[in-house]
DNA sequence: ACCACCTGTGCAACTCGTTGCATAGGGTGC
DNA sequence: GCACCCTATGCAACGAGTTGCACAGGTGGT
């Protein structure tokens, strides 16, 4: 299980509240993760029984009183074992690859209608990556460490709807082609 | 939830057992699901008795019966109408992102051998799904219909695995270029 | 005869994740 | 003063998915 780990990377980086913490899971880790708020809390409640981390009330002004959650030395040495333990091979799930795979069972021109869509959808993102990318890291080459590990992410999530655009763009370009005067 | 739906689209390429479908969950469609066969199994059972499969008992030589599914017209019905349903946004769930990111709170040289091994995993892969392109599809613009999508979402997999190797290759000449002089 | 292994189906218990709802303090509009 | 929305935390119930095990029939080895 890796939501734990995310989160002990997240608040190694800065520590946070629940509410901080499913905000920033929306953004930047958000490419390769995601997460309900009720279930960063309940995650967070069992991470602060185990030790691995601590958490403070905050006042503010305005505004309810947050919890801000910590990295506890515990926590620190769990996610240098988890780091160094070797990565299972991932399943990646796609629900549109099953629709695209389908199509011929049902209306394609529908199914065509929403590879539109989608592709719509990721070019927004890549252009919104890419935007990212210029502004926070103008100049990629100087960076290392951790500043180096979030722009290599970013990049991979620049990958990832480049894939997409890519693969729907050729679903929809062959179809188009094979169905010039042979309708099906 | 779409297992089922991608049980429907596999029974109306072929009808098969649960067993039989476990394998071509490990195979062509597998590039993008996967499910065990006990879960295959309880879904199956469930989709009987909601009247979208049909099974018939069939004896082997040499083996156990099976119980062979089949998709029944309620079944084709349900799978034509989620066909239509405008599809959800999908979210891409890597831990392995979550590594990379993660990488200067642990041992860096234990996730860039990571790394190493999924990259040499992906290259395989890639270089799999390449020959079964050019063995089981060696003219692809002379495709229409239901074997265009096979086509189609094999040509997924493969730009899935090229945005793997790509990736990760990015992320370790890039590191290794940072280092060169400055190790961290 | 016995054991080990393969195919095929299935149950039970558990964890992960989602959905819907509850609660509480504060701010804003009318 | 009241209704409504926003931030912030949380519970309860459910569904999806994984893991471990059980059982049955058949094959092959010793």
């Amino acid at each position: 299980m890796a939501l734990e780990h995310a989160l002990l990377v997240s608040l190694s980086e800065r520590p946070a509240s629940g509410l901080d913490l499913t905000r920033r899971f929306d953004r930047s880790i958000g490419f390769f993760w995601s997460a309900t708020h009720q279930q960063i809390y309940r995650v967070l409640a069992r991470m602060e029984t185990d030790g691995w981390v601590r958490s403070e009330v905050v006042a503010q002004t305005g505004r309810p009183d947050k919890k801000v959650y910590a990295v506890a030395p515990a926590g620190a040495e769990e996610l240098a074992r988890w780091l160094a333990e070797p990565a299972p091979a991932e399943s990646f799930r796609s629900e549109v690859a099953v629709r695209l795979r389908g199509a011929s069972y049902g209306d394609r021109r529908a199914v065509l209608a929403q590879v539109e869509a989608l592709l719509a959808d990721h070019r927004t993102r890549l252009g919104h990556y890419e935007h990212l990318a210029e502004r926070d890291f103008p100049e990629p080459d100087r960076l290392s460490g951790h500043d180096l590990d979030v722009y290599l992410v970013l990049r991979g999530g620049i990958r990832l709807e480049q894939f997409w655009v890519g693969w729907l763009t050729e679903y929809r370009d062959t179809h188009a082609r094979a169905h010039e005067g042979a309708p099906a």
